[in-house]
DNA sequence: ATCATTGCAAACACTTTGCATACGC
DNA sequence: GCGTATGCAAAGTGTTTGCAATGAT
């Protein structure tokens, strides 16, 4: 928690009892959770937190980039508290959202045109194999 | 129109003049429309368009693969006619969508693991060439 | 006549905005 | 006390749904 309350200090983003409880529920769930998945745990602990707090923290977090923003599925955005560039698995049914790690620098150099890259996305749709296993079984 | 309305008909979808009217802006229009920006255009052409028939006719054509569903703007779903697997670049300035050319199968070979891969999807973000243009002369 | 497509209007879901209250230095 | 953060409610935006009217065979 004190480790947490010195990021945000280190950024200069001021630490909040709200603030610090989001940046701690993204550290301890690297599920890729969307707003609504956060406001609702955290509201159990939280009995106060308003959605339109999430929606602000988020953003600011965001802009200091301490979380990354994923927009895979179109609906929602979801959630990452970011440590390092990866790409992401998205399975069509469960909804489930894996880390991928990223093998080769491939993707960064592969575009020298005449565009100014500063952000490079990779993401994967398809069955993860724990529906994989169920689809076996059932 | 009539190589479209074929391949509508190639694919089982029945050709209405609806469906060939936004097949035939998707190809002509690659810069990946909204479905705001669809029916607008249309609307001019065909005035009893609805934005329900758009939605409808590219949840169809996505279906049939005709069409690629882009989510890299969490506000808003951009389509795009299908012609190959390529990446994107979404300009953070002008919010244009450029296609780049996947230059290496890097991507479809990197995850092993336990999933099973259906689909691709990579794209970039940061400051399109025009823009860049502007902001030196600007 | 039948069945699918169309299109309006209402409902939905996620996000943003406006503003009054509460908190922390 | 002052300035920012919070949180409620309302508005906004993209998408989906229900259903009646239309159109094609």
């Amino acid at each position: 928690m004190n480790e947490l309350k010195q990021m945000l200090i280190s950024k200069g983003i001021k630490p909040t009892f709200q603030r610090i409880k989001i940046l701690e529920y993204l550290k301890r769930n690297n599920v890729h959770p969307t707003v609504e998945v956060i406001y609702k745990d955290l509201y159990k602990q939280v009995p106060t937190l308003s959605k339109t707090t999430v929606y602000n923290t988020l953003d600011i977090f965001h802009q200091y980039k301490l979380v990354d923003v994923l927009t895979i599925t179109s609906s929602e955005q979801r959630y990452d508290f970011e440590v390092h560039p990866h790409h992401h698995f998205l399975c069509k049914k469960c909804g489930a959202i894996i880390d991928m790690e990223v093998k080769c620098p491939y993707f960064a150099k592969m575009a020298p045109g005449r565009h100014r890259i500063d952000e490079v996305h990779g993401y994967f749709k398809g069955i993860c194999g724990n529906c994989l296993i169920k689809e076996e079984q059932g």
